[in-house]
DNA sequence: CCCCTTACTGTCCTTAAGTACAATGCCGTT
DNA sequence: AACGGCATTGTACTTAAGGACAGTAAGGGG
């Protein structure tokens, strides 16, 4: 049983047992509970008529619970595709789809790919670097700060407070507080905040420089 | 001969052939003429101190002959990776990948999927979340905030401080904190730090619940 | 009119953050 | 050997943040 599809209703379970015959379960929209007991390796969600919101909230779910979740779609779009991945999908293909199509996909995701339609990658690709200011050289000046400082960065920019650092870099809570003031300067922003937000591309008031 | 190395030293042929035994070519960097005749696959180009423009046109090259493009770089960077897959690589991984994580790429690859550093996954999604026009749902729940707290998370999520937040907004800083308060709440972060990223679509180490 | 939500503010108080001034040990270069 | 960069930690101090507890005022709906 490693494929599991939730969908409204089963009229494409023909297609779906054709591609993946005898593993594959199918489940009504409904509580992910008995997925830990499926064993489910591919987690399969149409979301046909479901409320955005709500059908993120099963694809985060779903995630959170460890599962690879490919979304599945009658109408794809980029928007939606966006927010499915970026809610931890890791796939995003055409509600119908071939049986070998499906099998290509599994076959990526199972193995810690990504995938989503052709077309749609050139698009998030070509977005990505418009989002990205830097044009040329890396994030911002990344390259100034030490290995060590670097670390103490990046965790800042997930949003760990210097306790969570310093315990996770097995250090004080002093020496993370030295390391800021440092990066701090380095990068030219006065507080965790912008730094967090700097470290992801983001400007801010004070970016503007 | 499915897999092409194209890099400047042969320093790791000996971990790539161990991934690809008999199936693989190294090429020190140079055209690109004879990869025609040598009927690859997958070309593994390693940009090791290579000029970011020149190592580029080379992937471009590549991708312009038909051939699916993984970059192989020894300090992943994400605009860096964004680049080399705007410009039509197919994947971007760790120089020093291991034989098997090797192996899951090419995997992967082969099938039409796209493979990326996970981290750089997750990073990926979220930028292009903030350059698509977001149509009906905003990113996370700021349909349970109130117009002012809104306004207030908004500036919080350009890295604004609790003062200048008052000011300009022309009420207390108090009041702000009052509002910050309920934010948190609401949202699920437990500070100013978590509200910014998860503002801007940025997964933390508290967004994961 | 009463209730609830939203917005706003006050006073304490605790804690996280950040700075100032040092100091020690390691390592690589000159 | 001397010097500088890096990583580390200490003490002490200042300030921003955030929570606890409480209160006022406006506005909409039952």
């Amino acid at each position: 049983m490693r494929q599991l599809f939730v969908a409204r209703d089963g009229k494409l379970r023909g297609r779906w047992e054709k591609a993946f015959p005898g593993a594959l379960a199918v489940r009504q929209v409904g509580d992910l509970a008995p997925l830990v007991v499926a064993e489910a390796q591919i987690v399969w969600m149409d979301n046909t008529g479901r409320d955005s919101a709500d059908f993120l909230a099963g694809v985060r779910e779903a995630v959170g619970c460890g599962y690879r979740v490919v979304v599945m779609t009658p109408t794809p779009s980029e928007a939606d595709a966006f927010r499915a991945l970026s809610t931890g999908a890791v796939g995003y293909c055409h509600l119908e789809s071939a049986p070998e199509q499906l099998r290509e996909i599994a076959l990526v995701v199972e193995h810690g790919g990504l995938w989503m339609l052709p077309e749609l990658v050139q698009r998030l690709m070509a977005l990505s670097l418009r989002a990205v200011p830097t044009p040329a050289a890396g994030p911002p000046q990344l390259n100034d700060l030490t290995p060590r400082e670097l670390m103490v960065a990046e965790r800042v920019a997930h949003g760990a407070s210097n306790r969570e650092i310093a315990e996770d870099l097995d250090i004080t809570e002093r020496t993370v507080k030295a390391h800021m003031s440092i990066i701090f300067e380095k990068l030219g922003v006065r507080d965790r905040v912008q730094l967090a937000l700097a470290m992801n591309n983001i400007p801010t008031y004070a970016t503007v420089n």
